[in-house]
DNA sequence: CAGATAACACCTCTTTCGGGGGAGGAAACA
DNA sequence: TGTTTCCTCCCCCGAAAGAGGTGTTATCTG
């Protein structure tokens, strides 16, 4: 009745991401840096604006090049796989596939593929599930230019490039209580205005189970009330209403 | 104890409403057009990349010009005044000062200021409280760059331009019920996580009472319980969590 | 392998919600 | 002037929610 959804355990993916972390802002220099005199830039937005505005700032840079632009997920997948750019700048929340998966689907073909999400989204767990999913560059769009080029820079240099307010953000995250997947299950449905027995109803588990969960997510997230837990998840990216 | 919070009347206000949306998609001639050669635009928008992107799209046009860059509500409207343009684009949530408090400021200088908002939210109450304030268009940044730039004519030429999509939630929020100001104070503190009791110690009023409005917003929202109408509440605009 | 940890399931008990009303006063509209 | 809307408060009452504690089963950890 119960299935195994998280494969690696909690401590397997810390360590991961430690590993991640740890060449932010060291200068540490690429293993192997592309020879290329331009930095190819991949572009994926679903937004038109936004993406004139990369194309803008990068075309006016000597020694970077768009080498396509994507307005979903999936276009940025295959344009990826057809370009192999030194650089991707990828938004989170897109059309056809989102962001996170994206950037998934293209490190199963290069383990070392150099990405960056931009977007507008702050919360602590939009930022971990990128990072861990596998991005080298966390930043909002409300970033200035010189620190948008100087993170293509240093990601295509080798380097990991996260702002300090997002990395605390993101620390945060890492060291605070993980939900279960059960758990999360319960937020979603919670999230959409079900009582714990209509919940219990979909999960096939008990009213007092549902109760149970409800507890355990109150006090991971320190709330009291179920409201607030769903305005709180909402806040921090955990659940998208 | 209590002040009225809001000096107009509906009636009066969506008659206002009708009246600016009757001129929508109609060609109809615009009663003072400017006779500059070119169509001189103010940017505002928080975001480096998306004021780039507008940027770019309009220097491209030979009968458009930027006038000036705004990076916030206050800045928009600093610069609104000192150079008048023919058309100003502006985003909603902007720091110091949002996009419908700038709307509200320019047209207390220029009844027939003519402003575009571009944004990335399309909740109704959100469109609606644009176009209520004076927006003469209301566009999302995901839009193609013909419309953007038609938009930008039509508007120039006194016409209103809503996309049909927003135009018929806008129409939604309109025909359904209205919040009354007293029930937007309680579904906040809702939202807050806050229960009766709490609130009705915040608001000075008793616990029977605050059910009494909770009972109203449940049954104006068409919602069950306070998680789904904070939910609701929050997709809609009419809060932001 | 023993021991700890965490997820998951279930149980009672008290408090709060939420549905069903009703009612009076103030302000705005006709 | 009457009508409508909003805000305030009240009642009852069943159904949830939220605060306690228990036990089982995996999975790390030492």
């Amino acid at each position: 009745m119960r299935t195994k959804k998280e494969a690696v355990s909690k401590s397997d993916r810390d360590a991961a991401l430690s590993r991640k972390l740890s060449g932010a802002g060291t200068g540490r220099a690429s293993q192997r840096a592309p020879k290329k005199s331009r930095i190819s830039v991949l572009i994926a937005d679903d937004h038109t604006v936004v993406r004139e505005g990369l194309v803008s700032l990068i075309r006016r840079k000597p020694d970077m090049s768009v080498l396509g632009e994507a307005t979903n997920g999936r276009e940025a997948v295959e344009l990826w796989k057809q370009h192999r750019p030194d650089v991707t700048l990828l938004d989170l929340r897109m059309p056809e596939l989102d962001g996170v998966s994206a950037i998934k689907e293209i490190r199963e073909h290069d383990e070392h593929a150099r990405i960056i999400v931009l977007t507008t989204f702050d919360g602590d767990e939009d930022i971990y599930r990128a990072i861990q999913a596998g991005a080298k560059g966390y930043l909002l769009k409300d970033v200035p230019r010189e620190a948008l080029m100087d993170s293509i820079h240093r990601v295509h240099a080798g380097e990991t490039c996260v702002p300090v307010h997002l990395a605390a953000k993101l620390a945060e995250r890492v060291s605070g209580e993980t939900l279960s997947s059960r758990e999360i299950d319960v937020l979603k449905l919670m999230a959409q205005g079900k009582s714990n027995k209509e919940i219990g109803a979909t999960l096939f588990i008990s009213e007092g189970t549902v109760k149970s969960h409800v507890k355990a997510i109150f006090a991971k997230m320190n709330v009291i009330s179920r409201t607030e837990a769903v305005a709180n998840a909402t806040r921090r990216g955990l659940i998208q209403l």
